[in-house]
DNA sequence: CAGGTAACTAAGCGCTTGCTTAGTTTCTCT
DNA sequence: AGAGAAACTAAGCAAGCGCTTAGTTACCTG
């Protein structure tokens, strides 16, 4: 599974070979075989258990926050550190979902509304209790995942800030959007 | 190359056969051979005119504004409009371009780099004149890139929301962003 | 340490891929 | 009308694809 992130990250799902994948675990090509029936169960297992670390990682944020705003700043930073650390998983999370077989597609969308609605979900409550200002919280949370999720495109190893620095950047950016603290 | 444009758009560049580029422009498998010399010249082609496109589009808008509160405001519907209208040129140009020879590649790279710097010295500008108040100009520049190019990850013509509303939608958070008009 | 099971490989099958070749039709211009 | 160029197609080649099969090795358990 990590070979074939790793693959799929790098050059994406269709052009990622299962021999590439093979000799990226130190097996030869029948040897994927043995664990996974095909190359699109592969990228479903590995699709789904990031979204649903991704998910879990979610949860944990609110949960530890007392506020909304400290829920959203956590949130933040954390899904932002998770695309940078994992940037190979989260490319394929972010990126290579729509080849999964339409089955398997219908399962992680559900992943990915919830994520979404958790984000929303805080936000309208910051609305409610005055620490936001928002004109749409839909809109204003389809911006900050943008913001998160992009990391993953951009990102590359060779960049010298660490996940934890990143991470606190796009968290001051999301205070910034929802107006918290003027 | 609008049939190639829609095919790279709905599948990605390698899950697309040139037959189904062929049978997409009313050809014969050999027929897209008369025009390109290869499948990945027809993906370099769509990309350089569509970064060029893009480009134009971000020059003007910043010459249509008087000051940089405006020509951000500007610039954002525009780009974010574009992303909508030209969603499938918008996915090739984001999300295909590593799959070009490392030549072109680099030719397109440098377009893109020159897209970030024109964005990030209408913050500069801003932040000058007192006008935007940002921590970074170059990671504000990066989120605000992110939310608009980030629409040809998630928009479908399905949705019912006109360009025009979303790229309104986006200038109005990218002005949040920026501190501008506190 | 025998017996069963799981992990693995060498070889290759059937199919699809990007692209070519040889030949035909359509267009353009005088 | 007719020549030359451009646009196109039918057929197919070599290579690479996902995946299978038959057989071998490594491992665990009683």
């Amino acid at each position: 599974m990590q070979a074939a992130a790793q693959a799929f990250a790098e050059k994406g799902f269709h052009a990622t070979t299962t021999r590439d994948i093979a000799s990226g675990a130190g097996l030869s090509p029948a040897g994927v075989y043995v664990h996974f029936g095909s190359k699109e169960e592969l990228l479903f297992n590995l699709s789904r258990s990031g979204h649903e670390s991704a998910l879990r990682l979610l949860r944990r944020a609110i949960g530890e926050g007392a506020t909304p705003t400290e829920q959203l700043e956590t949130l933040m930073a954390r899904f932002t550190e998770w695309h940078v650390e994992q940037y190979q998983v989260a490319r394929v999370v972010q990126y290579e979902h729509h080849h999964l077989t339409p089955e398997h597609h219908a399962e992680v969308l559900a992943l990915r509304k919830e994520m979404d609605s958790l984000v929303r979900d805080v936000l309208d409550r910051g609305v409610a209790d005055g620490a936001f200002s928002v004109d749409d919280s839909a809109d204003t949370a389809l911006a900050l995942l943008s913001i998160a999720v992009d990391v993953a495109r951009w990102y590359s190893p060779t960049i010298k800030r660490t996940p934890t620095e990143i991470g606190a950047t796009n968290a001051a950016l999301a205070l910034r959007l929802v107006g918290a603290g003027r």
